[in-house]
DNA sequence: AGCATAAATAATAA
DNA sequence: TTATTATTTATGCT
């Protein structure tokens, strides 16, 4: 990593790009929900459209709260070298509206160099959110943004939260006309050079969110009006220190969001320019208010946030290098909003490349702008990082865990920052969980397998599991940068890895052996340990592994007896 | 317990009451998410109001899914003493319309004679569900009713999942004037004579489910229609028997629920009377077909059978004894297949006595109706009760599990009673599981966790675990019972316990520790007395838990170890 | 993204 | 000390 910096720093960048096509994913959880691509012109403000949109699952009732897990999602993209671009750009991020919630929505800015090879893009926030009966769901959507100066890199997050908490933003945000968001991105000199390590020039621009015309406010007045309060950026030779700078503003914005939609033609987006032409801007995410069945549809909602992210030019070469912006929102909010809407109203703009989806728009509720933690280091090593967060809990503080980092002797924000940080290395290297799972699963052992790794950047892990994660990952990645310095050759073979060790992998049985096991038990579910050599012999398993499957089976069996003895009829 | 009963059965009890009100709760988990009351009359089809609204709370990413649990709502209206009611009644509840998803619904009609300090109000179905941005959430909603004669207490369960599922109910049915579920209690004569052991009568009547015309159609001419068809309920002395009869049927309805309940007239409903005067009908659920975002709603959706269950009057008296319509639906499954439901026939039929399958008739789902064991004794004695199950298990047989009911020595009807009873008679106490949890960590230690109470009442737990609760709870419960004679107050002091025994909760240790301790391992295994208590005094656990940890961690050593000696790898 | 269940491990019982 | 159980984790699939 530490390398890293030093090359894109001295990096030349070219400067005064005009336009940049930034790609703009955004993710709920795991899942891709719409991709964007934007355009942005440096001087002027870009048109955004709406690539295409997956389709999100839809999942479960558990409604199992479960606190405090926060999820982060993971971009593969894979990097390519991505030369100059211009340093600063003025970028809009328009909201979608949630048709049912409100979504919080997490701009960051980060400021990153990107090595050659990457295109980084981050995720951040997640959240949940539930909405009640009685009231519209509101998912706050929050923007922290964070901005470096030199080639740095925007990301844009929108992490969401809790809908409960933010609900206070919502209001709030609902009352204030203006909603907007407005990023500071814009109005930064394409002129402010890359490779300088002079001070980022911020200026700041506005995202604003327009409401539709209709029902709601008004106004488009937005665009005029120059920044929401005030998110300045000075990016700042941050790579230099490995310290990002954090923006976070948030905003509230009029209700109605779906209207906001409609009125596409006033949202103005703002883009990037780069050299290579990347540009991300976010963009608002359409949500279709889902109309309530038979009534009026009365209710408001949320809406989304988008995340956008910058990248330097360097990483905007990148063929592979693709922004995300990732939107967490919790899922049923989510869709209940989706499905909702009663007519969308696209704003699709200019949009130049590939897919587009339209946009839809309406929704009545707040946005909201969470507080976030974005602070990105380049390196993984603690400290170092200049924090110059303008943390402004917007209204929902709630969201933001400025927790006290430690529980149990963990440092939750060391662990937050090492797996944002991770995921920025690992896609530096142009890496993809899946490889570095294989890898670890080889030299560490089991216990490192793809869905592990997306589980830690996620930090969809308990603490003391990340815990234990943490130095195995943070080593392996330091070796892997380490070899990726010698030539992606030779990363490419130490991602090839060797033996493994650790927990043990976990069998799989063949559908024959489980048959036998099965007969076994039913004859006798407790078999003594001399049975149980003797049936390992058989099925050519392990002893332990028998062993152990007896242990489980019984415990299967009770547990599920459990409902069959009571389910009366 | 025991003198309940008769106490109950002989009760006088008015009849022909004219109005009842119902006091619905609808639940989320352990959230009450919106309270409805519901104006009853006997002849007449009733209007819902919406009481009040407690929003549920949001909650928490987690999303960890953590598979097989279940959860049982309570709810915790704190009661009054109801005094006469008609016995039937015709009832009528309002879906709201969800937005975006369907939601299940279970409506019960519990003629049960509420203790003087009775209010209960139960919980059922539970079911999750999640709604991915693309699609609209369906939930399938689907209703379970019973009703009682005498002075019994209708409840209504909506069990829902997720709030945000939710949201869109409560809009609607604040907005929708007419669309509501009609019971089809409505029509039941009040002549019937709740006592009388004359055999039910049976009568069946359809309950059909008319998609709307139009996409989405509308109306309000639903409240007109006095009556779904018919769900005419014959109240007979159940009670004597203590046999319930069911009837189910799933019906499908159309995409917009809210037209179709709108359409109401057309829907049929069938009946089952029996001599108990047990009925069961099912209705058909309103589904609300979510719109889907931007497109015309082609979707169709789910829909849900009602289950109507008839109480017999003395049932209902029991001070205790309520009467629980479970409507059992794996969530997911329930949920998915009520999503497909292109058109829906009803094809009920009459059916005649006690056990009857209801004829659901065209779903493609499962409309899975619970058996229950729904006999409600007023003594938690065992035996005396007569399961006149009518247990039809309708497409979803899987569910039903007739056990038998003993095993291992256990009377698991015993259990199942005490475990129906002990809710009842805790919900009458107007105490959450998490207060009975809390008192019991307490007073018994751990393992008495809200959860716990939640799976005892459920009986998601093995019948040997029950055996063990069951003397706990009980007695615990006639404490509290009898503080609670002594005024509410003493009641909540009761509440708010003491010490605390049991298992020892399982130790966590943190990885800093387990690394010590390994060490320590590694140069002796067998560490001697004071050697441990010196490593415990180091690490701060207790001494104890440094000794067992030795001793797994040999025998884990040990197992380990055989395997290589025996086996490969 | 969930689920079913293999594996790991604290607590107990014998 | 050994055998099991009770809980918790988290892997492998789909």
């Amino acid at each position: 990593m530490k390398s890293q910096d030093p090359a894109v720093r001295d990096a030349p960048l070219a400067v005064n790009e005009l336009s940049l096509r930034l790609q703009v994913i955004v993710m709920s959880g795991h899942e891709t929900i719409r991709v964007l691509e934007v355009e942005v012109d440096a001087s002027l403000p870009s048109s955004v459209q709406e690539g295409k949109s997956s389709e999100g699952k839809t999942e479960e009732a558990g409604a199992r709260p479960e606190a405090g897990k926060q999820q982060a999602a993971s971009v593969e993209a894979p990097s390519d070298a991505v030369q100059s671009l211009s340093p600063i750009l003025p970028i809009s991020v328009s909201l979608p509206q949630p048709p049912a919630a409100t979504v919080p929505v997490t701009v960051q800015a980060c400021p990153q160099v990107l090595s050659q090879e990457n295109l980084a893009t981050l995720m951040t926030g997640m959240l949940a959110q539930t909405g009640s009966l009685g009231q519209p769901l509101l998912i706050p959507i929050s923007m922290a943004g964070s901005i470096g100066g030199q080639g740095g890199l925007a990301v844009l997050t929108l992490p969401t939260t809790n809908v409960a908490t933010l609900s206070g933003l919502a209001a709030a945000a609902a009352t204030q006309p203006a909603n907007l968001l407005k990023l500071p991105f814009a109005g930064l000199q394409a002129a402010t050079v890359l490779n300088s390590v002079q001070p980022p020039l911020q200026t700041s621009t506005q995202a604003v969110f327009q409401p539709p015309a209709g029902s709601i406010q008004p106004v488009q007045t937005a665009l005029q009006q120059p920044c929401m309060a005030g998110l300045a950026i000075n990016p700042i030779n941050a790579a230099s220190l490995g310290a990002q700078t954090q923006f976070l503003s948030s905003l509230t914005s009029s209700p109605i969001i779906t209207n906001a939609m409609s009125n596409m033609a006033g949202i103005t987006s703002q883009i990037l320019t780069t050299t290579q032409g990347q540009v991300i801007g976010t963009l608002p995410l359409l949500v279709n208010p889902a109309s309530l069945a038979g009534g009026a549809a009365t209710s408001t909602l949320p809406l989304q946030g988008l995340q956008v992210q910058t990248v330097t030019p360097q990483l905007l070469l990148n063929t592979q290098g693709q922004i995300f912006a990732a939107v967490g929102n919790g899922a049923a909010a989510v869709a209940a909003s989706a499905a909702v809407l009663p007519k969308p109203a696209v704003t699709p703009t200019p949009s130049k490349p590939t897919t587009q989806a339209p946009a839809t728009a309406a929704t009545q509720l707040p946005v909201v702008i969470a507080p976030q933690p974005s602070i990105l280091k380049s390196t993984t090593s603690p400290s170092s990082s200049l924090p110059i967060t303008c943390g402004d809990i917007a209204k929902v503080g709630q969201l933001t865990h400025q927790p006290a980092s430690s529980e149990e002797g963990i440092n939750l924000e060391e662990i937050r920052e090492f797996a944002k940080n991770f995921k920025i290395r690992r896609l530096s290297l142009g890496l993809t969980q899946t490889q570095v799972g294989q890898a670890l699963t080889a030299t560490e052992g089991p216990a490192y397998s793809q869905s592990a790794i997306c589980r830690f950047e996620k930090l969809d892990i308990t603490p003391k599991s990340a815990q234990k994660l943490k130095p195995v990952l943070e080593k392996w990645l330091a070796e892997a940068e380490h070899w990726n310095q010698k030539g992606q050759q030779n990363l490419m073979e130490f991602v090839g890895g060797e033996p493994s060790k650790k927990r043990k992998r976990r069998t799989s049985f063949t559908p024959q052996a489980i048959e036998v096991l099965n007969s076994y038990f039913e004859k006798n579910s407790l078999p003594t340990g001399q049975e149980i050599t003797e049936i390992a012999k058989e099925l050519n398993y392990d002893r332990e592994v028998v062993r152990v499957w007896f242990c489980n089976r019984r415990q299967t069996l009770k547990n599920t007896s459990k409902i069959n003895i009571f389910q009366v009829q």
